[in-house]
DNA sequence: ATGAAAGCGCTAACAA
DNA sequence: TTGTTAGCGCTTTCAT
């Protein structure tokens, strides 16, 4: 299978011209006769001549493409990212290289080396859950190739950030709650080592607070998937210990606590309201559908390529910009 | 922002030494001595010195790039095809350029031509719903790229075809619901154009011969969404032409067909059994839990990314096969 | 209006 | 053992 791609240089010999006339003919260079532009355009056309980019970045020293490092394809939230992403990329006319780190930083470390090699014009990345240190990310710095941090951000990194205000989005499930009457609020919190698990539950509190409801830390519980959301109400119902509401870190976690709360005849939202968290495609689709925060992940992607296209476009340096994408309460059958 | 890349010319600078020298130095070439070795890698190490493969590609004609062309990047059964490709691509050190056509066959034909441009070595297909004229596919086969179709074939195009065994697959879910008593069952098919929808078909068709049951064309309707599946569902029970089992073309449809039976007071699966097809994260979480089909997209990314790359290092020119992934029913509780 | 030549970063045949 | 040269496909000064 051998490769039959025709060049610029092939033109210029079949109609005995220059190869930088034919250059400039296919670009409608105003120095070029008209005749010779029909020529060439209709030859080129005609063999199906299509410019070899990797010619025009060696030369430009400009690849048109981006890289982006995400922890894992296979995730809602992600994918929805890296369609955004493909969408803002494709419209500017660059490509975008995908690659995964599966929450490995050894592999993050090599997918950096990779697109630094593949000399990508920026890169779009979502560290992983590991990654404490940051000097790979201060090496793509130094070879002054912009990056944008999203959802997963690197303190004290030159770089643009793209993260949804956790806080708020906690604040305003846990408040709506209150509003609809409940009291006695559960909340099942993400581990300790991530930022997102404390601005959440930093939210919680402070909606609680606001409305005057004393904290309990035994409505905190560490529950982050669907086993555990399943587990941790169990034991609550098994301890007669009924909250009126629960509130999760994530979407799945809260199909966990619907699912236990059916298990044990509990009516929803009549006798506990439930709320999720980032609106999956599950949320819409569970039995009741779930209250949820929308996290909009094709938002986000869509501005971290745009961040990312200016910086690239820019001479200057900029000074790193974070930006906050909003979120929303989506109200479903799951809470009054 | 300036990039700030090295390159082999200064290393031979700095060293005094020619640049094919630090080249040769660089990748261990015999001839040149372990004292000009150690100081060409000491310095080269020190710079951070990392080669321009888009230099490579020129010179070698070898992007070791791998485009990929998806209708909906946004999709459990896709996004695990990618990360299939990605594992098996990352390891034997090609980079994947995705793009997503939307299905919308302008924008496949753009992506095609784009990645032609890019000159990658090979190209992942997965055709849009709408595409029936297959020129440019054809024409990257003329320019001598090798390609891979997956889940969706294009028949009279050289290429070689990752597809499941769609037929068996819905031979099983048909005959599995006829063992389990159902004799009025739905299908809820694809569009036309896809041959899946065929396969799919055509398996369900050949149980209800297999156990003499007549095939009744009322049976069998389009439908391969949420929506559509919910008013098809809809559309039965007004008719008070209720079935005892459906059986879809895919796990939202499934869905849809469930929250109208629900709608309608219908017990699952007591009254009506539900099938459907695919095994995304969603089935394991509905209420009832899903009996469906699982489809492993990982499984088929991994084997046509291995295809591919098979096709891109043989020179000789391969016959088109077709690589069938097995399938599963996976039973849960809309079934019996 | 067109062509010749140089160069982007790298490799490899050929010289020395 | 190392250097010189040419060339991958294209653009772009600088001639003509």
């Amino acid at each position: 299978m051998k490769r039959t791609f025709i060049t610029i240089k092939d033109i210029a010999r079949e109609l005995s011209i220059s190869a930088s006339t034919v250059s400039r003919a296919l670009k409608d260079h105003p120095d070029i006769s008209q005749e010779t532009k029909d020529r060439v355009v209709a030859y080129a056309r005609e063999m199906g001549y299509q410019p070899n980019s990797i010619a025009l970045s060696l030369k430009s020293r400009q690849s048109h493409v981006i890289g982006l490092i995400v922890p894992e394809i296979v995730h809602h939230f992600f994918s929805s990212v890296i369609s955004g992403i493909d969408e803002v990329a494709s419209k500017a006319g660059y490509n975008v290289i995908i690659s995964q780190s599966n929450e490995s930083f050894e592999r993050e470390i090599h997918n950096t080396r990779t697109l630094l090699g593949s000399r990508v014009d920026g890169m779009l990345i979502s560290r992983t859950k590991e990654t404490v240190d940051y000097d790979h990310f201060r090496h793509i710095d130094a070879a002054g190739v912009p990056m944008v941090f999203f959802d997963r951000t690197c303190e004290g990194v030159n770089a643009d950030n793209v993260i949804i205000d956790d806080k708020k989005a906690a604040f305003d499930a846990t408040e709506y709650l209150i509003n609809t009457g409940c009291k006695k609020i559960v909340h099942l919190k993400g581990p300790e080592n991530l930022t997102i698990s404390h601005q959440r539950l930093t939210g919680y509190r402070q909606a609680l607070e606001k409305h005057a409801i004393p904290y309990k830390s035994a409505y905190v519980i560490e529950a982050d998937n669907y086993e555990k959301g399943v587990n941790a109400v169990r034991r609550l119902l098994s301890e007669h210990n009924l909250p009126d509401a629960i509130f999760t870190v994530n979407d799945l976690t809260a199909l966990g606590a619907i699912s236990a709360l059916k298990e044990g005849g509990i009516k929803i939202p009549d006798q506990v309201s439930v709320v999720g968290f980032t609106n999956g495609v599950i949320s819409r689709l569970s039995d009741p559908p779930l209250t949820t925060i929308e996290q909009n992940g094709f938002l986000m992607g869509e501005k971290a390529a745009k961040l990312l296209l200016e910086r690239i476009n820019n001479e200057e340096e900029l000074p790193s910009r974070t930006e906050v994408i909003p979120t929303k309460l989506i109200v479903r059958k799951s809470t009054y």
